[in-house]
DNA sequence: ATAGGGTTAG
């Protein structure tokens, strides 16, 4: 065996086995002390045999002539000396395996932070898996540690797990992190992964949790319509010794607002009204306020405006927002403005949202000159439109087919560095042009738009390919078809039924055979599978007037 | 760390 070994290691073999038996009687095992010169110097020529061999098992080979000094200091020194975590980790477990090494808590801490700092977490946890069964003790910190790193990390699953293992161990990890693995399930939206993980360890009892938790889990179902499952918690807080707070009811009011069930949402105003268990805020009134606005009962929302006044809460700026959009909503444009100016006395100034939903109530009303005259106040005080400002007014001036007047804003959003355009705001104008039979200033528009990298979508296309359809151009048409597909952005049965009725109207049925080639991606120069989203047999079977 | 506002077209 020692014939095989490279030249330096029988040059020190003696050497070696001097400092193993003067450490034997010194060392613990305990936990890591600062390497000796000699430490360092075994290390040294252990991480660089390890690095330098082809394979483990050749590492194998070359370390077994050092076993006898392979201590848990000199492997923890050697770990630190080799900057792939995969590469240390193969040292790690090699030295374990077959040299029996036991490592320090430092060793496995070391290995642990090394693999999560490298996005290596499914490592990371199978090393912490050796480090329990190695009866090595973990703090709290630690285990924090570890399950925020996966959260930071976006591994949920491998989170969840961590979770489970930790309340195994009899470790509850704190609510903050809890909460944080809530919030991320919820933003993935895999909500009912986070109901049910919830739900498991409060049956079980294997969690600690805290009234954001609830919180959290009562806003995510109630963003994904599940009422039901949202009142089950809100309901059973109580047992588990978390009494709702205001914000719970403001998520559960707004959640069944926007569920259509206002009223339900008012029960539970007045409940704690009565009750007093929780002091209801202007965010609470204000979502109550919103919820009646989008079903129109102005007379109910300003009800709660009025109440909320008396009982001394003051209407914040979106209060009155929502009560100024409401009223231009259904076309009651004084009211809007009355409110307008009861923010300016109030001492509440508008801001851009304000000008948007009263230039919106003004378009909505065919009162566009009243709406430009808004634009140029607004601009007066400085306020700068955004995109849904522009969006706004844009939409009306092509409706009213100001065309001019809608691409000059086009060019002043064009030139608004800060704002992302989005395809809507460009596809009235498109649209504008190609009924107005400009076809080729509505390509022009779309260069604008793909030169502000603004991705065209599904409607944007449709509209170019029933306008030059309609120009009697079909080729160009099925171009922009081809173009759409390639892009990736998915047909659906009015454009492939638009496509399809005009060129069957043009006379040219043969081209509708290349239509749906394209459309089912099976055309020879595409490679993009599962591009529609309706199955052809259905686009075939729609009939568009056009 | 959790709660309330404005654009939605072919």
């Amino acid at each position: 065996m020692f014939s095989h070994a490279p030249p330096y290691l029988l040059v020190t073999r003696r050497h070696l086995l001097f400092r193993y038996h003067r450490r034997l009687s010194a060392e613990t095992g305990s936990g890591p002390s600062r390497p000796d010169r000699v430490d360092l110097w075994i290390a040294k020529l252990v991480s660089t045999i390890f690095r330098l061999s082809p394979s483990p098992a050749a590492a194998a080979d070359r370390l077994a002539p050092l076993r006898q000094v392979l201590s848990p200091s000199v492997i923890f020194t050697a770990l630190r000396r080799i900057p792939d975590p995969l590469s240390a980790l193969g040292l790690f477990n090699l030295s374990r395996t077959a040299f029996g090494v036991v490592h320090f808590d430092a060793a496995f801490r070391f290995m642990i932070c090394c693999l999560c700092r490298s996005g290596l977490h499914d490592d990371a946890l199978k090393v912490f898996d050796e480090m329990v069964s190695d009866g090595h003790s973990n703090d709290g910190p630690f285990m924090e540690f570890l399950a925020n790193s996966c959260l930071e990390a976006g591994k949920l699953d491998l989170a969840i797990a961590f979770f489970h293992k930790a309340s195994h161990l009899g470790y509850f990890l704190q609510p903050y992190t809890l909460n944080k693995l809530l919030t991320l399930l919820i933003e993935k939206n895999r909500v009912n992964d986070a109901s049910v993980f919830l739900r498991q360890h409060l049956d079980l009892q294997s969690l600690s949790v805290d009234t954001f938790s609830f919180n959290i889990i009562i806003k995510g179902l109630c963003k994904v319509s599940d009422l039901d499952t949202a009142l089950k918690f809100f309901n059973q807080m109580g047992s588990y010794g978390f009494l709702p707070d205001t914000v719970t009811h403001n998520i559960l009011i707004d959640g069944l607002c926007k569920a259509d069930q206002v009223d339900r949402g008012h029960k539970i105003l007045q409940k704690i009204q009565l009750d007093g268990s929780c002091v209801p805020n202007v965010v609470t009134y204000t979502s109550l306020i919103h919820g009646y606005c989008k079903i129109g009962k102005m007379k109910e929302a300003y009800g709660i405006f009025d109440e909320m006044i008396g009982i001394g809460v003051r209407p914040s700026r979106i209060t009155y927002n929502i009560l100024i959009d409401g009223y231009g909503k259904v076309g009651d444009m004084l009211s809007a403005i009355s409110l307008y100016e009861r923010m300016l006395i109030c001492g509440c100034p508008p801001d851009i949202v304000t000008f948007t939903s009263l230039i919106d109530g003004y378009c909505r009303n065919e009162q566009l000159d009243d709406a430009m005259k808004l634009w140029n106040e607004m601009n007066r005080r400085e306020l700068k439109p955004n995109a849904h400002t522009f969006s706004v007014v844009i939409h009306y001036l092509c409706r009213k087919n100001r065309l001019a007047e809608a691409r000059n804003l086009l060019k002043t959003l064009n030139g608004r560095r800060d704002l992302l355009p989005h395809a809507f705001i460009y596809n009235p104008v498109i649209d504008g042009l190609c009924k107005a039979g400009d076809v080729d200033q509505a390509n022009v528009v779309l260069l604008e738009m793909e030169e502000r990298q603004c991705m065209p979508d599904k409607f944007t296309y449709t509209i170019l390919i029933i306008g030059h359809c309609k120009k009697g151009r079909m080729l160009e048409a099925i171009a922009i078809f081809q173009k759409m597909v390639n892009s990736g952005c998915a047909p659906d049965s009015i454009t492939v039924g638009s496509l399809v009725s005009c060129l069957l109207k043009a006379g040219i049925p043969n081209e509708i055979n290349k239509v749906m080639l394209i459309a089912s991606g099976r055309n020879s120069k595409l490679d993009i599978p599962r591009i529609v989203e309706t199955p052809l047999g259905k686009s075939m079977g729609i009939s568009v007037a056009i």
